[in-house]
RNA sequence: GUCCCCAUCGUCUAGUGGUUAGGACACAGGAUUUUCGAUCCUGUAACACGGGUUCGAAUCCCGUUGGGGACACCA
């Protein structure tokens, strides 16, 4: 090394430990989804985790692409899974889009650094090239399933001679490199399920490198994560058991392993592992159903978290504030859509009015509802907004505002809008509706009144047949601000109708 | 099959040796309303099982059962 070089050589080490100084200081977490689909509700769970954690420690959070398996990465997952974290408004301080300092942040970009330290394992002993083939593997794992043995690699290239080698080079195999997996004990403490050990023959020799030189999973994952600087690992229960391999690496590699945080999965209604067929699982379905960011954010951390003062409808800035590993469950947990619509809900209800209003126009919209006045728009929303789980259902709850002509198919309001009393009902309120000029809520109200009078009838025999001949229904919102809605004119024309 | 994890109302959970086992959703009843909804009140409902340890166990230990996950040139 000349004199130059080791002055380069010291000025790099120098700029780490600087890096590694301002990084350490405060937690560095990641989320890093495979691009091979839309987000998924209990991959959003864990990205709103680490990024919750990372808002409460004033830590970085950092975005890996992780598409090194190139059959079924697609470039527009990608951009999917940014729009989906960005409704969600999990911002990221590193990553793809964004840049940082220990990038590239995409694995498809970081291959010769996978290369570069594979050859690092060689070299040191700890990985070594092997020519069995993938049919050859798959034989042999047949075998040992018959025989009821593990279904592991043997080993059987870990001490090939190089002339052995040279032969299977020649006969044109392209090796992989396996991890020698060490013979020992792995343990580490899990910040959610306490110390874990695991007993070394359930753990076999391990690709790292592919024979097309892509890097698997958790060879990847481990690389990444030291030059990230990732101080801890929060990821679903599943990886568990891909942990002590990991470990292994960092041993082998000579470094230090970050903290691993396992949280429980998500399981759908019948317990077992959620997914399509238990209904919608993407962030972008609630999206566009009309599921509220900050109500989704607040049902996905309570499951498998739980705040201190037993409250649940948390605001996300006091999630932030709150939340802590101690009080994070071990068990997983049922996701419970009645009780997600229960609490988007109570957001909805929460919203003011202006706010709800402009959140709905774009499904009224979408359904091809010709929008009234906004003021009217207004009224209407008022109206049915207690009854909404999410915004999507507006345009049925708003239904009988956009039709032209009354259907009534339920047989029992076909029935109470047929007798005697519902006829003479009728009648006088055709009657009365010529002596004003206007129809509002109190007119209506002073109306009715009027017509009671006349029939000498009350009560639900009163309202019932009226909100029948304007709406179909037997339920349904106030009367008196529908019939305001509505205006003399389609009142009088729906009542005719139905005493023709 | 092997290894690992997990186990409180139907569901999400509180609970860390002494509680009438608490809350939320859902459900039921009541109040309110012309009706539905929303709201308020009330109620039904759980420590998987069996052994220990202890004066005392949902809580600690062991086993059983049940569930989940991992054992790939997927992540």
């Amino acid at each position: 090394m000349t004199p130059a070089e080791h002055k380069t050589v010291n000025a790099n080490k120098f700029v780490d430990r600087l890096i590694g100084i301002i990084m350490n200081s405060s937690p560095r977490v990641r989320f890093a989804p495979s691009p091979t689909g839309h987000l998924h509700i209990g991959n959003a769970r864990t990205a709103i985790l680490n990024w919750l954690f990372a808002r409460h420690s004033g830590g970085i959070f950092i975005l890996r692409i992780e598409d090194t398996d190139l059959e079924r990465s697609t470039k527009e997952s990608e951009i999917s899974i940014y729009q989906d974290l960005r409704w969600l408004g999990l911002n990221w301080d590193e990553g793809p889009d964004v840049g940082g300092p220990v990038g590239p942040y995409r694995q498809s970009e970081r291959l010769k650094i996978y290369r570069e330290h594979a050859e690092r394992l060689i070299a040191s002993g700890h990985a070594y090239y092997c020519y069995c083939t993938p049919e050859e593997l798959e034989a042999r794992r047949e075998a040992a399933l018959k025989n009821g043995q593990l279904p592991r690699y043997d080993g059987r290239c870990r001490h090939l001679t190089p002339a052995e080698r040279a032969i299977k080079e020649k006969a044109g195999r392209k090796p992989v490199v396996r991890f020698a997996m060490p013979d020992k004990d792995v343990s580490f403490d899990d910040l959610v399920k306490g110390r874990l050990t695991f007993p070394p023959d359930a753990l076999g020799d391990f690709v790292l490198l592919r024979s097309d030189g892509l890097p698997t999973y958790n060879y990847a994952v481990v690389v990444d994560d030291h030059l990230m600087q990732i101080s801890h690992v929060i990821r679903g229960d599943d990886h568990v058991s891909n942990t002590p391999k990991q470990i292994m690496l960092y041993e082998a590699f000579g470094w230090s392993s970050p903290q691993f945080c396992h949280i429980p999965m998500i399981l759908g209604p019948d317990r077992e592992r959620l997914s399509k067929r238990h209904g919608a699982t993407s962030i972008d379905e609630y999206a566009s159903k009309g599921y509220l960011p900050d109500a989704l954010i607040n049902f996905l951390s309570l499951l498998g978290w739980s705040s201190e003062t037993g409250e649940e409808i948390l605001s996300r800035e006091r999630l932030i504030k709150e939340f802590d590993f101690s009080r994070l469950t071990r068990a997983a947990a049922v996701f419970d859509v009645v009780k997600l619509n229960w609490m988007n809900g109570v957001y909805i209800r929460n919203m003011n009015l202006d706010e709800l209003t402009a959140a709905c126009i774009p499904y009224l919209q979408k359904a091809d509802r010709e929008l009234p006045e906004y003021e009217t728009l207004k009224k209407m929303i008022t109206l049915v907004r207690d009854g909404l789980e999410y915004l999507s259902q507006i345009v049925e709850k708003l239904d009988m505002f956009f039709v032209d002509e009354v259907r009534i198919t339920d047989g029992a309001a076909i029935g109470m809008s047929q007798t005697e009393s519902a006829q003479k009902v009728y009648w006088s309120f055709l009657r009365q509706l010529d002596k004003y000029d206007t129809l509002t809520a109190e007119v209506f109200r002073r109306l009715m009144k009027t017509v009671n009078e006349e029939t000498g009838v009350m009560g639900r025999d009163l309202w019932m047949p009226i909100r029948i001949a304007l709406t179909g229904q037997m339920h349904g919102p106030e009367l008196p601000m529908i019939v305001e809605i509505f205006g003399k004119e389609k009142c009088r024309r729906f009542v005719q109708k139905i005493v023709e």
